[in-house]
DNA sequence: ATCTATTAATAACT
DNA sequence: TAGTTATTAATAGAT
């Protein structure tokens, strides 16, 4: 068997100097800006401070970042009140600040954003962990089972089966195209919009149902009946 | 023995949002702000960049990090000699334009999180929808139902399970955006369609049947079964 | 301030 | 440029 490569090598530690690559730079660059102002904003709003942040890259270009403005955090440090050019400043200190403060809400909301949807993708992960459970189940010996184990188990597939359903919809359109013949297993609940029969209708050569057939000692004849008329 | 408790609990997960605690806070503003002038510092070294970092506490006390210097990084970007105006609103107007970039930026990642969380939203319902259903199907008689008829039956559902594993890999991926690491079920096209192996990875051994068994009797009990366990 | 279990950031690769 | 994954790095909570 051939080691199953890693579809990465992950992270890598680095020591901290400088990049040669040009574009591994730039790559780094780009990553570490966002990062660093993410960090500066996270410190802004969980403690409550003032935090301004500028970046030139290596070309020259600069970013910044700051709350509530760059330019009020830059000349407060300073210290620096221009006696001259009070008035431009101030007019471009509101329009900064405007956005810093768009900015942070916007950010506020992508984080709730994510927090709910972490929540659904959990939710939908636990069902499927109990799907996938009650599918080894599939690996009991049913050989040794009585009738009721047989409808206990039969009623566990149902819920298996309903729960995903949803996602079958696509699928079995394509599966029902082929047409019916199976036989109807048994009287649903009047008008049943699931309706099985005509599931089984048209399906594969029942997959992993050889592996099911040789467990069921006793039931050979359920090869018989349901490969062919599937 | 008892319990070997664990020394810590451990880093946890923190909303982005103002820490109540006065001293939390101020734990958390030190070891945050040497946090990014650290990143600050490695930004600059790593990529050649010209970094200035300035951070107020809550209390006024003013903090600060440059590369190579505080006051040249500052003084460049504010460009400003109080008199002159061509610079500075130059310099205003990079700062703002950056600031529209990144909103614009974040507003398309809101708006994909919101996508994609009506996707998860649908999946849930429609799953849940799937699960009442067969909370009715329950209900069938299947207490009146031969041997051979369940077993045909219960055929029938192995062949839906297999159908339906495809679209449940399509649909996993998802909700593996945030799973750690996970197999994806097998494909229905290989050979082996319905791996379940690969489903009940971690998942607990067989439940077995005794507690099935109780609830079998008035078959009602499949709710209780599969209720609780998703 | 120190110590860990966890979360968060991100280097390498696609 | 944008997404993935495997790791390292940062840090929340407890001492």
């Amino acid at each position: 068997m051939a080691p199953p490569r890693r579809p990465s090598m992950g992270r890598q530690k680095i020591e901290i100097r400088r990049i040669e690559s040009d574009e591994a730079r730039q790559v780094c660059f780009s990553k570490r800006r966002a990062g660093l102002f993410k960090k500066a904003s996270e410190l802004s709003i969980l403690c409550g401070a003032d935090v301004a942040a500028v970046v030139f890259s290596p070309a020259g270009k600069a970013f910044s970042f700051g709350h509530p403005s760059v330019e009020s955090i830059l000349d407060r440090f300073l210290d620096t009140s221009p006696g001259a050019g009070g008035g431009l400043s101030s007019a471009g200190d509101r329009a900064v600040s405007e956005l810093n403060r768009q900015y942070g809400e916007l950010r506020a909301q992508l984080d709730a954003e994510k927090a709910r949807q972490e929540r659904a993708d959990e939710t939908i992960r636990k069902e499927r962990a109990a799907r996938s459970q009650a599918m080894a189940w599939i690996d009991a010996d049913l050989g040794a089972m009585g009738h009721d184990d047989l409808v206990a188990f039969w009623g566990a597939l149902i819920g298996v089966q309903a729960a995903v359903a949803a996602s079958a919809d696509q699928l079995l359109r394509d599966a029902l195209l082929v047409g019916r013949r199976g036989r109807q297993p048994a009287q649903l609940a009047g008008g049943a919009a699931f309706d099985v029969g005509a599931f089984g209708v048209g399906m594969q050569p029942p997959p992993g149902f050889a592996g099911v057939d040789l467990q069921v000692q006793g039931f050979g004849g359920q090869a018989t009946i349901l490969g062919p008329s599937f």
